[in-house]
DNA sequence: CTGTTAGCGCGTTCAA
DNA sequence: TTGAACGCGCTAACAG
């Protein structure tokens, strides 16, 4: 292990010379000397200690980032996002997965706090679950009492910086839109009953069906990944429905609704129409073309990053409009 | 920032006392003090230091990983896998993006060897570039000369810990697999004349079929990733071809090349038959189900961490087989 | 069982 | 411009 004052003898200069020179610090140093330490550092391979260096300077170059699943491509692609915003800002990540529990959410911030991470991103829905946001909230709480800046992408639940999409509203939209394409009629596959996220979106469908009229949907609840939507799907078409278009509420949910459908022989959109939320790039070569929201993943990966670390006191709040995009896996129905 | 010694000032003990208790020290501390000593961390919200531990102890608890793409689910398979793995053995994950440039790749495990990362666990096909490699191999000695373990998935073409899936075979397999089914020629979207994987995979695949005496295939360079399958598919329907089936060298890719035949009215597997490689998580959802070398993507990175960090000298290599999964993707000829 | 103390590698005053 | 020395928070001898 090659020390700063192996470089310094090596290089017949102080410690703090050698430094200087290693580390842009804003001291000048002789052309000379400086020579001679680069070329000592080079020649014994030095790399400077940087868990050294964040005890000296009291900060650290990393930065936390807490999702819930990285194979989910909505994280992968704000995980995405983030790395490239620490890359910016010359920092490395340290990546963390809660497999959708709240109880290693909590363990990783934690952890990530002995890290002396500079700033913690928090993605994913929160749980209306009080206990565990109240947990949550405390852990964050000690780690922003020693210094540490928080960032969430999902609910303005816990008075920190957030990237907050606006899934209501979404949702909303994209009612009006599923409307407009003839349907008066829908089931929604909604996700698990205390998830945030899922009730905003499922929420807000709701309420833009309401604004039009239309009678209420038929919700089935389940899991927020694709074999929830899997499932949901098929308990309703076990239940027999006479919506024409069903909503799930993400991506990954409505592809596995997808799955079912064609398993059960139900012809999308020809015998039923189908949209989901997010338009995380796996849909791409989706077959027919999914129907959903889009919103820019990878940027509100980089957005939260950015605000954490340009933190400086009062939290922000930026919200995320999400973008109907309507595709073949929608049919427009003749008027009735 | 509430330090150590706030803690043993506050529960009235020694610094070391303190240390022994809040850091499973072999050592052991009477029962009162432990109490205190917890209490007092409790109430103060201590989170030990780890870079300060790092730096006493002389070893870190993270374990760098580097990848080239996260929203590739490939290299989010593995990623998941490796962070897994590291939990296990309770470190954290400091994960890294080259975007496939190889002088991002050089300037990570500096980075993470300035990290005092304990391990590097590398993955992605090297490319056939001396100098590169060289140059990868040169970070790679000063960090493993100052103490750090590295694995790499992949080729083993760095002496290291290596955990290489046979592509060659796998593409071989694949390719009697094929033949089987009654197909005779043959096309290949090979991806860049450069990387390894790819080059061993479509070297296995043509081996397999010089075996049974069957004509070389159609060979198509392009890009390693699903634009790259696309185009290439692309290209091979611009140049005409005769072949009934068609192996692309990744699934991301084959899903690409799907794609672009849906687009220009050939239809799979009827008219033109398709296989990938890897098979990767996105395609479970893929219509017609693809055809496929199955690869344990997440035990894979399970594997390159637990290898790294058990590491005591002689560099050990883990050969991976693949397993061929035939699917709706591939149409079984009518013997002519 | 408990306390004292010397570093771990580096940044940064303070003097020269 | 350069160097000497202290301290960052913690671990690990060593001593009691």
């Amino acid at each position: 292990m090659v020390t700063l004052e192996d470089v310094a003898r090596h290089a017949g200069v102080s410690l703090a010379t050698a430094s200087r020179v290693l580390n842009g610090s804003s001291r000048q140093v002789g052309a000379a000397m400086r020579a001679r330490v680069e070329s000592s550092a080079a020649k014994l391979g030095y790399r400077a200690d940087a868990t050294a260096q964040t005890l000296a300077r009291g900060a650290s170059n990393v930065v936390g980032v807490v999702i819930q699943d990285l194979t989910d491509p909505y994280f992968a692609a704000i995980a995405d996002g983030a790395i490239r915003a620490a890359d910016t800002h010359n920092m490395v990540v340290t990546l963390g997965t809660t497999y959708r529990d709240p109880e290693r959410e909590i363990a990783l911030v934690a952890t990530l706090n002995a890290q002396r991470a500079r700033a913690v991103l928090i993605a994913g829905s929160r749980l209306a679950d009080e206990v565990m946001l109240r947990r949550l909230r405390a852990e964050l709480d000690v780690y922003r009492a020693s210094g540490g800046r928080v960032a969430i992408i999902g609910q303005d639940l816990l008075g920190t910086d957030t990237v907050a999409p606006l899934n209501h509203e979404g949702a909303r939209d994209l009612a009006h839109a599923l409307a407009g394409r003839g349907h008066r009629r829908f089931a929604v596959l909604a996700g698990p009953p205390g998830l945030y996220t899922a009730l905003d979106r499922a929420s807000g469908f709701a309420a833009g069906l309401a604004e039009l009229g239309l009678p209420a949907p038929v919700v089935v609840h389940g899991g927020f990944d694709r074999d929830g939507g899997h499932t949901a799907a098929v308990e309703l078409l076990r239940m027999g429905t006479d919506a024409t278009c069903v909503f799930a509420v993400n991506d990954v949910m409505a592809t596995g609704a997808l799955s079912a459908m064609r398993e059960h022989g139900v012809d999308v959109p020809g015998a039923m129409s189908l949209a989901g939320f997010d338009d995380a790039a796996s849909l791409r070569d989706v077959v027919p073309s999914m129907t959903t929201v889009r919103l820019p993943l990878a940027r509100m990966g980089t957005l939260a990053v950015d605000l954490a670390l340009s933190s400086d006191g009062q939290p922000r709040v930026e919200h995320i409009e999400g973008e109907v995009v309507l595709r073949d896996s929608v049919r427009t129905l003749p008027v009735s």
